[in-house]
DNA sequence: AATTGTCAATACGCTACCGTATGGTTGTAG
DNA sequence: CTACAACCATACGGTAGCGTATTGACAATT
């Protein structure tokens, strides 16, 4: 039975908007997932009772696709649009990769989205995140000179191998690294992945 | 000295056993998930009623235990025990990319289990497959006369690339591949993973 | 035929959550 | 100072699951 205590009160705001429950929203969902996002647990954090959630919005799946929203939207902007300017592929595949591998608490909330892919709300946001991705890595590969066939397949392989690290770094001793040997790692796959 | 008896796999018993409930355990856990696995639907899905169940087993934690433990033998002779012969390190791993590919049911399984891994009785199961899992991989690429150090990342690559491909595959639009396509992805995984 | 062991049904109490209805409080604009 | 909108509390009814207690059914054994 895990005490789920309320974090700092971040700010003494005596209301709140639906944003400061979106907020609330994401941070319980990087903490515990997205079936943790539920309607009383996060009144009780946020120091209100359920009455106020459902004056903000009309039911928890709306909550949740805001909040979902929200994170596209950030996580949009703090990886791909800052390395839109890199014009080497190399260079910028490379970037890619590093820069990816230091967005932790995005990929934190990813990383619980991924293990529920069969929700309603859910599935379609990653469905829509991860072809952006993919095509991503697509047009990546092709600008390296590879066939059309050899860059969806090596697209996949880099964005499973994104994934599954994910998915078992955060939870896994086996796979538990430190700083170094994670660094050590991202370069190892972007030596193997990134073709010469 | 007892005498031999054949256990018979009998199918229209109007009684059940243990077996019977961790059987239908898997099934639905490969249908829906670990949290699907619960007392009630299972019973009504076997057409009984839950005072059967708590006959047979103490607690839901008790049977997913069983049926979890069940499925890590069968997974383990599915797979390791038939490449276990194969002597020449590439073509066993080689072996293994092929061999594991296509070991549909225990995967559709695996992946339901990773995205429980913070059940507390997922979560150690998960630990000592993955440790055995990229072990494996370790020693295959040592043996390819790869550092320890080259190995072991190699192996984690390949290991989050085989974590990320089921989580992505079996969910995803944007992932999905009809029968040839797979084929050639799977070559294509193991001839950048595995070095010249 | 009676007894025992095995499996199953029923009924119950408990927890945790969703969503509704209704009325109360408080900040702020007029 | 008042009115109204924005926000919140309380109380309620409903669902879905876990686990317990008790009794029933039936087959095998004695």
């Amino acid at each position: 039975m895990p005490a789920v205590q309320a974090l700092p009160p971040k700010s003494d705001k005596s209301r709140l908007s639906s944003s400061d429950w979106e907020l609330a929203a994401l941070d319980l969902l990087a903490e515990q997932g997205v079936a943790a996002v539920a309607v009383e647990p996060l009144a009780r954090r946020l120091g209100v009772t359920k009455g106020s959630f459902y004056w903000h919005f009309p039911s928890r799946e709306a909550l949740l696709k805001s909040a979902l929203e929200q994170w596209e939207k950030q996580d949009q902007e703090a990886v791909f649009d800052q390395i839109e300017a890199i014009v080497d592929p190399r260079e910028r595949l490379h970037a890619l990769f590093r820069r990816t591998s230091r967005e932790i608490r995005s990929h934190v909330i990813y990383s619980h989205l991924l293990k529920a892919m069969d929700h309603v709300v859910v599935q379609p946001l990653i469905e829509r995140v991860s072809t952006r991705r993919i095509n991503y890595l697509l047009t990546g590969y092709r600008a390296l000179g590879m066939s059309r066939r050899d860059a969806m397949q090596r697209a996949r392989l880099a964005y499973a191998a994104y994934v599954g690290i994910l998915q078992t770094m955060l939870q896994l001793k086996t796979m538990r690294m430190n700083h170094e040997e994670y660094e050590s790692y991202v370069e190892h796959v972007a030596d193997t992945l990134i073709p010469a």
